[in-house]
DNA sequence: GCGACAG
DNA sequence: ATCTTGTCGC
């Protein structure tokens, strides 16, 4: 698939900030609803900055496997909070134009609107490719929120400078929630209902359980 | 002001 | 992210 080119690459967190800032007003918040096929994004690191990126599509149905991708690079960037898209970007999107089909939704590993700047990892990649896009993090990052109930499915808004930027959803019962958010042409009620249903099984949604794998033990 | 801070 | 085994509980 086709994916926008990267450059100018930025070399100071000034710049890499100002990048952020401009290209978090292409975003758009409202989208398709329903998916056939949904690509799991993730990267491996090993040693100082090497790295191997992974995608892995998904028939949205039957949660089988497409078509996987590896793609191997180095760290784009220093790790900074905020500035971490930046690392992993250029390896990623080498992965993505590597697919022979291309997926209605991706599932990134890490934040999109939740983010301080509101242009997270989801984001960046979904205005790169034009493609709906969502972040689902591990963590907490921006902004504060109430633990959500214990059953399957709960979830409570994640609020930053008064607005919902995300949500803390609870995928398996009794286990911790993930913190999903908006990337691009999405809506948040689509982007919940996404993750929930790719995380039928486990905590995490069953796209990045599969780029996890591959990243980590690539064929 | 200081510390914490997606992966 | 990574350095790292067994163990407890559903």
């Amino acid at each position: 698939m086709h994916v926008k080119q990267l450059h100018p690459w930025p070399s100071t967190v000034a710049e890499a900030e100002s990048i952020q800032d401009r290209l978090r007003g292409h975003v758009e918040l409202t989208g398709p609803t329903a998916f056939t096929l949904v690509a799991g994004l993730d990267v491996h690191y090993h040693g100082d900055d090497e790295l191997t990126a992974a995608v892995v599509v998904l028939d949205a149905g039957t949660l089988a496997p497409v078509e996987q991708v590896v793609a191997y690079g180095k760290a784009a960037f220093p790790y900074v909070p905020g500035l971490f898209a930046f690392r992993e970007l250029p390896a990623l999107v080498t992965a993505l134009e590597l697919l022979t089909v291309t997926p209605g939704l991706l599932v990134c590993d890490g934040y999109g609107l939740a983010h301080p700047r509101g242009f997270g990892l989801a984001c960046h990649l979904g205005v790169l490719t034009g493609l709906p896009s969502l972040g689902v993090g591990k963590t907490p990052f921006v902004g504060t929120h109430e633990p959500p109930e214990q059953e399957r499915g709960a979830w409570t808004p994640i609020l930053h400078e008064g607005a919902t930027v995300g949500r803390a959803l609870r995928t398996q019962p009794g286990v911790k929630p993930v913190y999903v958010s908006q990337g691009h042409r999405i809506s948040l009620d689509t982007a919940t209902s996404q993750v929930l249903h790719l995380a039928a099984h486990y905590r995490l949604p069953e796209p990045i359980r599969h780029a996890d794998h591959l990243a980590r033990h690539p064929s």
